[in-house]
RNA sequence: CGGGCUAUAGCGCAGUCUGGUAGCGCGUUCGUCUGGGGGACGAGAGGUCGCAGGUUCGAACCCUGCUAGCCCGACCA
């Protein structure tokens, strides 16, 4: 993409209602801009990272072997007076009704919709273990939105639930889900922590809260440092295999990791002092399991192996895809702007011309821009007129991981620059090898 | 939902107390110079002063009502 041709207004001022540094930068940068309290357009820069995320869930979901699916936004009051939500829930609850009075609601979450689609459509156990999921927009009216889309009242989210013919298999179902967020956390770059957690409105007897850890995070949580040294990596995962995933569901809930919810002193202080680690976390991500509630309410039945009906046994998870963008920027900027990791970056990498209008400076750019498209590199390059400065404040403000800065005073030598958004580290060699580089880091991301 | 605050150009703000021609910085447009960290000079464009009513010869400013947004707290993916 050519800067000139884009849509990135970037302002050089903090916006005044903009408190914290995500929702500072998502401004600044061009992502996003506010269309009422706690509801955001997301401008090009936005979305595109945006669907980056959700496209890293999406491929993370479907290697554990969910099935993709679509609900709608709004829903019929009718399925939430049966699960007995529609009045528990309160006015987070954003209710309307149609032209023919009918009640309505923009839905929070999809547990009712999701079990009648199930109960009308499987009866038998051989259909089960069954895990849909969508990734969607929702709608929570809270009372006080604030920080952005970290708290937004519409936010996109992905949830999915599981429905599983007795507890054990909902029970793996559940460390399935543990280990295949973990996996997706770190392939967007970041670590979230597993957290023993409080059920909350969802109700149910087992919870986990993934949890990143940042300054501004709304959670205080305490946890033994050791779990911070956990990495999935590249570790070969079969999520059918209930024993893996129980096994790795287990090295990551063995140490200490608890949100101020959940906490217990006397637990705690058993960690020795030198790993009790205590700080602020980002609520990025939630997994439950809780049997047979809406099953029971709702009356989603199948029949067992030995020809009776049985109520299913489910779980919900959901991973806050809009609001896991603010907290990357929550847990990577600096005094400059955002530090992008390579997996979910706008762009892979900004070519600087510092001289735009120079012929040789020109086409030296055109020939970067042209080859570094065809590697795939979607490089976003800065040929606006604009002074040095200018040009890299911009591209530290938007966090492009790399840089490639292209100048009169490098091209004579027959190299340019190739900086690292992260250590500010700046090397010199000629495009090829610059790319090169690049595209190694970029392969398996 | 309790407590506090704000609303004036795209962004950040002054002007309101004490009513009398709508201001500043950044951005933006054009020109000249400049050219490796938001450069300089010159010339422009851009505002129903959140909305409605009232007081007054006259309201951004005073009064009443409304709306929107933000902050602290309690609550939440």
């Amino acid at each position: 993409m050519r800067l000139s041709k884009y849509f990135m207004p970037t302002m050089k001022d903090n916006p005044s209602d903009a408190q914290i540094a995500s929702h500072r930068l998502m401004i600044r940068a061009g992502m996003i801009r506010q269309s009422a309290s706690g509801i955001y357009s997301w401008l090009p820069t936005g979305f595109k990272v945006l669907r980056k995320l959700e496209n890293i869930v999406h491929e993370e979901q479907v290697r554990a072997g969910h099935i993709p699916m679509l609900m709608p936004t709004l829903q019929s009051a009718d399925l939430w007076r049966e699960s007995g939500r529609y009045d528990d829930y309160g006015k987070e609850m954003l209710r309307i009704s149609d032209r023919h009075g009918r009640d309505m609601l923009y839905g929070p979450t999809n547990e009712e919709l999701i079990t009648d689609i199930f109960r009308d459509n499987v009866q038998s156990y051989k259909d089960l273990p069954m895990t849909l999921y969508h990734i969607q927009w929702k709608f929570r009216d809270e009372v006080r939105p604030r920080f952005g889309v970290m708290r937004g009242r519409e936010f996109f989210m992905k949830d999915g639930y599981n429905f599983d013919v007795d507890k054990d298999s909902a029970l793996h179902a559940y460390n399935r889900h543990m280990v295949s967020y973990l996996r997706t956390y770190e392939r967007m770059g970041m670590k979230a922590l597993p957290m023993r957690a409080d059920s909350g409105p969802i109700g149910g007897e087992d919870t986990h809260e993934f949890l990143v850890l940042a300054d501004t995070g709304e959670s205080e949580v305490f946890y033994d440092k050791a779990i911070l040294d956990l990495h999935l990596g590249d570790r070969a995962v079969d999520y059918d295999s209930w024993d893996q995933c129980a096994e790795i569901a287990r090295e990551w809930t063995t140490p200490y990791a608890r949100t101020d919810e959940t906490h217990d002193p006397e637990l705690f202080a058993q960690i020795p002092s030198e790993r009790q680690g205590q700080s602020r976390g980002i609520e990025v991500g939630q997994i439950f399991y809780f049997g047979t509630k809406y099953s029971d309410a709702m009356n989603a039945k199948v029949v067992n192996d030995q020809g009776r009906e049985v109520p299913v046994h489910m779980g919900s998870h959901g991973i806050g895809v809009s609001r896991m963008l603010g907290a990357i920027i929550e847990a990577s900027h600096d005094e400059n702007g955002i530090i992008w990791p390579e997996a979910v970056t706008p762009f892979g990498v900004g070519i600087v011309n510092l001289k735009q209008g120079d012929d040789d400076t020109d086409a030296a750019c055109e020939a970067l821009y042209k080859s570094a498209t065809l590697l795939g590199l979607d490089p976003l390059y800065d040929d606006r007129k604009e002074r040095a400065g200018a040009k890299f404040s911009t591209m530290e403000l938007i966090g492009l991981p790399w840089r490639i800065t292209v100048g009169p005073r490098g091209l004579k030598n027959g190299v340019v620059e190739l900086t690292c958004r992260k250590t500010g580290e700046s090397e010199e060699l000629t495009a090829e090898l610059a790319l090169e580089k690049l595209a190694k880091i970029y392969q398996g991301l």
